[in-house]
Parts: C-alpha cells; sequence; structure tokens
DNA sequence: AGTCTGTTATACTGCATGTATAACATGTGC
DNA sequence: GCACATGTTATACATGCAGTATAACAGACT
C-alpha cells in the first residue's frame, strides 16, 4: 500500500462559532483544498474517527461530510484504504448547478450596485489569490 | 397616498419539494425581482397575510422572509404601508460577502474542470438573461 | 487474533422550520 | 369615534435536521 495517511491536515478547522452546519465547514474546505491543489487525486483523507477526534466534533459528523462529498464526486471511500480525492467531473451538471447558485449571488450584488464588471474582477482576484 | 398595494405578484412562488426553506426561496425571489427590475423603489408588497394566503403558506413564515429582507437592506417595513421596496446599498458590506460566497462555488467547479473563462462567460450569460 | 476501515442502528438533546391562535399598537378611511 | 388593515410580538405545538453518544457489524490489513 502505497498510500500514505497524512497525519496533519492541519487546515481542516471548524469555525464553532460560524452559522455553517459543521458537516458542511467540512465539505467546503475540502472542496477548497481540492481547488488549490493542496489536495491531490489519490490523496488519502484522514479516517472519520481519527478527523473527528483531532478537529474535536462527532465521527458521524465526519462521516456525514464524506458521503456528501462522495455522492457528489468528490472522493472515492472504500474499506481498504479509507477516503480517498477521487474527482468526477461531470461538468454538465457541475455547471448548471453553478449557474443555479450564482443567480442569486448576483441579484444581491445587483441590488448594491455591483457592476458586472466589478464580478469580473472579484472573479480574477480570487482565482489570484487561491486559483490553480 | 399614492402606493398601489400590487394585486397579483404571480412570480412568487414557493416549491414546496425545494430543499430550500419557504421563507429564503421568498427572499431569493423578491431579490431577484429587485435586480430585474421587476419590482422597483418605492413598489409595495402584499401584506404578510396577503401574501401568505396568495402562496399558501403561513403569516410568520412571510413575516420572517420580510424581517430579513429588511435587516439585510432591501425593504422597509412601516404600519403605513406595509413593505415597501427600498434598497440600502452598502456595497463594501456586500462585495464582501459576495467574494465569501463565490470563493467555494468557484471551487466547486474548478475541481469540476470548469476554468476560468467559462466562469466569466457563465457570468455574462445570466446577465443576458436576467440582467439589467 | 487483533486492529483498522467504512457502515449502520439506535437514542438522545438542542435548534430551526413551519403552523396555529391570539393579542397589541399604530395608521387609514369612513 | 369606529371599523379595518398594517406590522409586531407572544405562546404553543409538530416536525425535521444537526450533533452527540454508544454500540455493533463486515471487510481488509498486519
Amino acid at each position: 500500500m502505497d498510500l500514505q495517511r497524512t497525519g496533519d491536515i492541519m487546515y481542516l478547522e471548524i469555525d464553532f462559532n460560524s452559522d455553517k452546519a459543521f458537516y458542511v465547514q467540512l465539505c467546503d474546505q475540502i472542496i477548497v483544498g481540492i481547488a488549490t491543489s493542496r489536495l491531490r487525486e489519490g490523496d488519502a483523507l484522514p479516517s472519520v474517527r481519527q478527523l473527528a477526534e483531532e478537529i474535536g466534533i462527532n465521527m458521524h459528523t465526519v462521516n456525514k461530510a464524506y458521503s456528501i462529498l462522495k455522492q457528489e464526486g468528490y472522493i472515492r471511500l472504500d474499506r481498504r484504504c479509507g477516503a480517498v480525492i477521487a474527482v468526477d467531473a461531470d461538468k454538465r451538471r457541475a455547471m448548471d448547478e453553478m449557474k443555479r447558485e450564482l443567480l442569486v449571488i448576483l441579484a444581491k450584488g445587483s441590488c448594491k450596485n455591483i457592476t458586472r464588471e466589478e464580478v469580473h474582477e472579484l472573479i480574477d482576484e480570487i482565482y489570484a489569490e487561491y486559483g490553480e
């Protein structure tokens, strides 16, 4: 087995004061991790029990996050090697979902006088900071 | 009083099968309505009781949506004329919030092989369909 | 055999959602 | 003044989700 379970996934943290659910925070952070190449195809994530203890939450909450990530096509789960990054790129569906999510966000911005140009700049800004 | 309470806000509908909360659906639809100029500064929204009956939900759920819209600076509420569109454009805060929301969405897209250029195209596409 | 993995089941607490009924203070129109 | 509509608030209830806790199971590794 050449898969190494990384001992420290320090950037996985829970904000206990956030209004976001713990499992949503975990999903988001892992997805951002993949996008920014801190997590790569084939990398192993900590086991549900291990991660749960590290960040101080319950095992089932981590398990829920992993299950969602599996169902949405970001990781692969099996009993041999735990959770492994394995992105299944269903681009068509991803773009549909992105469009639906963007619609409300752009509407909010439009109400607050954020122009289309400023949105484009914001996109490039984010890509510059975190991007590939 | 030259404010007219619009009799039919037909585009306000609840998707009872959605996973989104009713009051969130209402907020989103009203915000999109403002952004697309179907609702304009000074327009009056139906009263909480009237709208609740029209779309078949409880009064308090509508009231919750209105309260949030007020708190986020999209409408003004007073006892004389009910709920009135009145956008308070706190652009700085709006851009901060937009950036935070975009971060995760762009990360998801990046995982699914959606390029930065395609995101830009998607933005323009949405503006072309709904935008001013 | 022992230990780790994900997985499932059950039970409990706390909180958000949504409904229901009622009352209150204020503003409008008669 | 009176009736009516407005937003607002309080209370109570049912339901479901979030999170925790304990436990057990089947498969894979050493």
